[in-house]
DNA sequence: ATCCTTCTTTAGAATTATTCCAATTTCAAC
DNA sequence: GTTGAAATTGGAATAATTCTAAAGAAGGAT
């Protein structure tokens, strides 16, 4: 099994599921999310797959990225107006963003909680999607 | 008293406490944000305020309305990589995205629900910003 | 195996919201 | 009235992302 195949049963099954077709570009791809879950920026997961698979193009990386999203594998999470950044948490979780390192933490959400944000939407209100996000500063010692 | 002095007196207060100066732009950008409280994109109110001003420029808008959120009278709301949007409210609220018609909704928040939020944060996880988006399709009667 | 079609990747150009810059204008203080 | 900081302006620059057109890979049918 090569090394970056390690994940690739979960992203196999789901490219097939979405007629799409397996791509060593799409299995470095996410394995590098995989890899370091640290929500690189597309720049940055494309600096980490060049050093496995140096003819890689930024293009392909965001047109990968775009894939593993669709296919639900991946999410896209942002900050203001910075650059998008990858997690490959497919757990219900919310984001705290450090502006003291630019770090990313995932924070779990309970699904108790998760009922009482809906529960604030007026009726006739339905959401696909919810998204929340912190910022602040984390204590330097860690 | 002129048009664009009806909320001026928040703006002045504001304005003098950061040290800033009241000008006839930042007093248009700010009374276009609230009375059309729609969450308009900088475009939008350059459009909007040019009928009144017709010789501001885009980069002033820019310039007023990073001038209002640093002063606290606009939070500026970002969905997905969007244009930003602008929002005089200054209730605790999340907002809700409709992608059948592209129109911002305010959702309020209650302070109990707020706290219930902050409380999954772990222990040394304080937040200076909190942000809720809901995203989905509301029914076309309303 | 070859043909055919479709999907994917690639390099580079285009897009676009926003920021930056240098020159003017405004304005408050002295 | 002079002066200096702050604000505005038009246009250039920036930068993340998307688009485009051409080349490459892959799968199914014959
Ligand atoms: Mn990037
Ligand atoms: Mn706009
Ligand atoms: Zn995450
Ligand atoms: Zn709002």
């Amino acid at each position: 099994m090569s090394t970056h195949a390690i994940h690739s049963d979960a992203l196999a099954q789901k490219l097939a599921d979405s007629g799409l077709r397996n791509t060593p570009q799409r299995e470095f791809v996410y394995d590098a999310l995989l890899t370091k879950r640290d929500h690189p920026t597309a720049d940055e997961v494309y600096a980490r797959v060049k050093t496995q698979l140096p003819g890689i193009s930024l293009a392909t990386v965001y047109n990968c990225l775009e894939t593993l999203v669709q296919c639900d594998l991946v999410r896209a999470v942002n900050f203001e107006r910075a650059p998008t950044r990858y997690c490959p948490n497919l757990h219900p979780h919310a984001h705290f963003h450090d502006e003291t390192t630019g770090a990313t933490h995932d924070i779990e959400l309970p699904a108790s909680l998760l009922a009482e944000i809906k529960a604030v939407l007026p009726p006739g209100y339905n959401a696909d999607v919810i998204e929340l996000t912190f910022r602040g500063k984390l204590p330097a010692t860690r």
